[in-house]
DNA sequence: GTCTATATATTGATAGAC
DNA sequence: GTCTATCAATATATAGAC
């Protein structure tokens, strides 16, 4: 397949959103560019215009991908702690750590204002399947109103998205701290969240 | 002063920092710009390189007087909030997330890998002295080892940033939230933080 | 469907006039 | 100490050849 001469690919759009996650998890959502998207693949700058409209179209073609990988990620992640509520929802924000971290994509990204223009329907449907996981987590840990929920889970979202920004750049990348560590933290932190107002039925 | 004709400016070094914070609080540090910062001014592209080697150093200077700013307003919150100690913890907290989204600097431009390379002593001082005042709030509020002192702070701060940085640009940029929403549950976020283990001497 | 070539914009940074 | 002018990178995006 693809064996002729002269730059081919099977399937260049899929190809464009991988490399592009690679760019991603290396240099960041801001340092993200279509021209190094394509030379590392080979290719012309022209190129993924055939395929995406524009820069932000392929960047909501990537939203969309992470936002339905993260969600499998945290999904297998809260499969794997077990049945205590609270812990599953502790756990389900260092998965969202581990994610940033790995593949330089978290919610600023996928709920990126730039690309709510867009009004790409994938990348809604994506996104909000993706929140409705958060909160079904949020709900199992207690007896909480509606507003209660979201705040729960704005918090941990706030909280494993803090440390991953951090850790890519900032308080937490001098080297001094190790992932590992973090993603510890990051579970006492969602614990100690769970554990507020209701946690268990009274 | 400043009276004669073409472009002058009493002290440009502190006119260039004040006009840095202005695009950063616009735009953010990714989009920051010399450049930018220099037609703002009304000033030619080459003159801030008079007063500042590059870019970095420009930074350097903006994000040392951002940590001294942002320390001054953590503890005027911290001073108007009372005596207990859970409460001046959490308001350091909501303090912070105000400051970072109103400048659009916080700990990702001050603890900034990139500006760890210049070893500028300045900033590595209000750096330190950042984090101590964090750090001592964080021991008022009960019996705790360092490292979990240390762990407590980290958790705020992530907490902190993850709200200033998803208001910016990701879940809460929509437009749905409102600000002072964000402060209140990014305080109730840091309540539940100190009430984790020995927030109250044993 | 991919390429070459190009237009346009923005950036960081420097040389040299005033 | 500020300006004009300029260079080299890098980016987005388009037109037209193959």
């Amino acid at each position: 397949m693809a064996g002729k001469r002269g730059y081919h690919h099977g399937d260049l759009p899929a190809a464009l959103i991988r490399t592009s996650f690679e760019v991603l998890a290396e240099q960041g959502p801001a340092a993200f560019s279509v021209a190094q998207v394509a030379r590392r693949l080979g290719i012309s700058t022209a190129s993924p215009y055939r395929h995406f409209r524009d820069r932000d179209h392929l960047f909501a073609a990537v939203a969309t991908a992470a936002a339905r990988e993260l969600a499998e990620a945290v999904r297998a992640a809260v499969d794997a702690a077990g049945a205590d509520p609270a812990e599953r929802f502790a756990v389900a924000g260092s998965a969202y750590l581990r994610f940033a971290v790995g593949r330089g994509v978290g919610f600023d990204v996928i709920y990126a204002s730039d690309l709510a223009a867009l009004r790409d329907e994938e990348l809604a449907t994506a996104g909000r399947e993706l929140m409705d996981l958060f909160t079904g987590l949020a709900d199992d840990t207690g007896e909480r109103t509606k507003p209660e929920s979201l705040e729960l889970v704005a918090n941990l979202i706030a909280l494993a998205h803090g440390y991953a920004a951090l850790y890519r750049n900032g308080l937490f990348a001098s080297g001094r701290y190790r992932l590992e560590d973090l993603l510890a933290q990051a579970e006492n932190g969602g614990r100690a969240l769970a554990a507020t107002r209701g946690a268990r039925p009274r």
